[in-house]
RNA sequence: CGGGCUGUAGCGCAGAUGGUAGCGCGCUUCGUUCGGGACGAAGAGGCCGUGGGUUCAAAUCCCGCCAGCCCGACCA
């Protein structure tokens, strides 16, 4: 993509009421627009972000063996009232029609996708299954925040599974959370699996996978020297106490961001709906089912409030807008050596399969250009100008490294095709 | 939903005691500059969030409402 294209360019102040890195950040690079509390536009760089992080949790959710489906936002009441969520639920929200109907916007899909699977999974043979799609999810929030790390609006992984026995259901968990760590480490996050409750209709445990940053809302107790992590809702330690599990350190208490969770649903709804299958003796049963989310918005929220410095955001190479990010310094340049040499990296790195974003603008200063990439937070800098031609060469500078270094036009495309595995 | 702060040009801001709006960035044109957000000149751009009130006169004072941010509560 060349960047004289990208009609959302930086801005040089920061809108003031970003007041949340991310937020702030995003906006200021044009990754995102800010429409009201909590409902933003993804913009041309953000939306790359986005897909790229949507497309890991995908490839993840697909080895996994679940089918992905794209189910409506716009409910009927009915099936709302089913679950009696349309009178307890009051982040859903509700909307009427002209004619005097009413329609819920989808904050969450068991309503859709049990009867959806159930009238076609009658059979024990069908199971166990597991159905996701990735798509907008609407809260009615009392309280927006933090950036796109809580909005009403926000883009969710959610995944439905439905089983025949609490034991398959146990396996298939614990399969989901070792792709979601999977997932999460693809993503340059470190995600602890915390013990949290249940929510209102499930009894159980549920495990959410937090981040620690202080940009999160919750409050975890963790341990440094196993991997035991626990929700301060239902704690029962206290920061200080030895660890639960593996005795060798205290709990250390920390601010976290959820950026996934799963949930233990029991035979709820399919006895909400009525829908089951016949086992193999003849009976009719319900099926167990789990509930499995991934906060794609937010995570790429929680990614920037991990990984930025003071010049911008430093996105890791699995989510970075673009693989490269090549600036081509015209100066005095006047026989376009410079612009015709960017031009060819360009193409010539575009046909190797390279994503490159090209600063191709020539009433734009170096400084300007530097301080664009910088806060743009591409893992790599390119730079052709008069300077380095002189040399047949092309300065190469890595987001998170202070100093520069030269490579020659020769080498440049290998080099750049090794740095991104 | 309770509390606090804030709404003036695309963004950041200034506009004491009321007299009809200005600066920086950005944008347009011209010239110079050309490796860390260059410089000069000339321009364009505003229902001062919104509704009401007080007043000869309101961005400014009073009341209501709306919106954004922060703290809290809430959060399938």
């Amino acid at each position: 993509m060349r960047y004289s294209s990208n009609f959302a360019k930086t801005l040089k102040n920061a809108p003031a009421d970003a007041e949340t890195t991310n937020a702030r950040l995003l906006q200021q690079a044009g990754f995102v627009d800010q429409l009201m509390a909590g409902v933003y536009s993804y913009l041309p760089l953000g939306l790359r972000v986005l897909r790229k992080i949507e497309n890991i949790v995908r490839e993840e959710m697909n080895t996994l063996g679940a089918n992905e489906v794209l189910m409506p936002i716009l409910h009927p009441k009915a099936i709302w009232e089913a679950t009696g969520a349309w009178n307890n639920v009051d982040v859903l929200f509700k909307l009427q029609s002209r004619t005097g109907n009413e329609y819920a916007i989808g904050q969450s899909e068991e309503e859709v996708v049990t009867p959806l699977v159930m009238q076609r999974a009658q059979s024990y043979k069908q199971y166990p299954l597991a159905v996701y799609q990735i798509h907008w999810k609407y809260r009615d929030e009392l309280r927006a925040k933090s950036g796109i790390m809580r909005g009403r609006e926000f883009f969710m992984k959610d995944m439905y599974s439905f089983h025949t026995t609490q034991e398959d259901f146990e396996r298939f968990y614990q399969n989901a959370k070792e792709a979601y760590l999977r997932i999460f480490s693809r993503l340059g996050l470190t995600a602890k699996v915390t013990e949290a409750s249940g929510g209102n209709f499930s009894e159980k445990i549920s495990y959410e996978f937090e981040v620690l940053t202080d940009a999160g809302e919750d409050v975890v107790y963790y341990c440094d020297a196993c991997d035991f992590c626990v929700e301060d809702e239902i704690a029962k330690q206290k920061p200080g106490d030895t660890c639960p599990r593996c005795s060798k350190d205290v709990l250390h208490e920390a601010k976290a961001a959820e950026v996934g969770n799963v949930f233990d649903l029991g035979k709820k709804y399919g006895k909400d709906f009525d829908l089951s299958y016949t086992d193999e003796q003849g009976e009719k049963q319900y099926p167990i089912m789990g509930c499995y989310g991934i906060g794609i918005s937010r995570v790429m929220g929680v990614i920037v409030e991990k990984y930025n410095d003071e010049k911008g955001m430093m996105w890791p190479k699995s989510v970075a807008p673009f693989a490269v990010h090549l600036v081509s310094i015209v100066g005095k340049n006047v026989d376009g050596t410079v612009a015709a040499t960017a031009e060819r990296l360009y193409d010539d790195l575009v046909v190797v399969g390279v994503e490159v974003l090209w600063d191709d603008r020539e009433d734009v200063s170096a400084g300007a250009k530097f301080a664009d990439a910088d806060l743009i937070g591409i893992p790599l800098r390119l730079v052709v100008s008069e300077k380095t031609l002189a040399e047949s060469e092309v300065e190469w500078k890595e987001r998170s490294a202070s100093e520069a270094s030269r490579v020659s036009l020769a080498e440049i495309i290998e080099k750049v095709r090794s740095f991104q595995l």
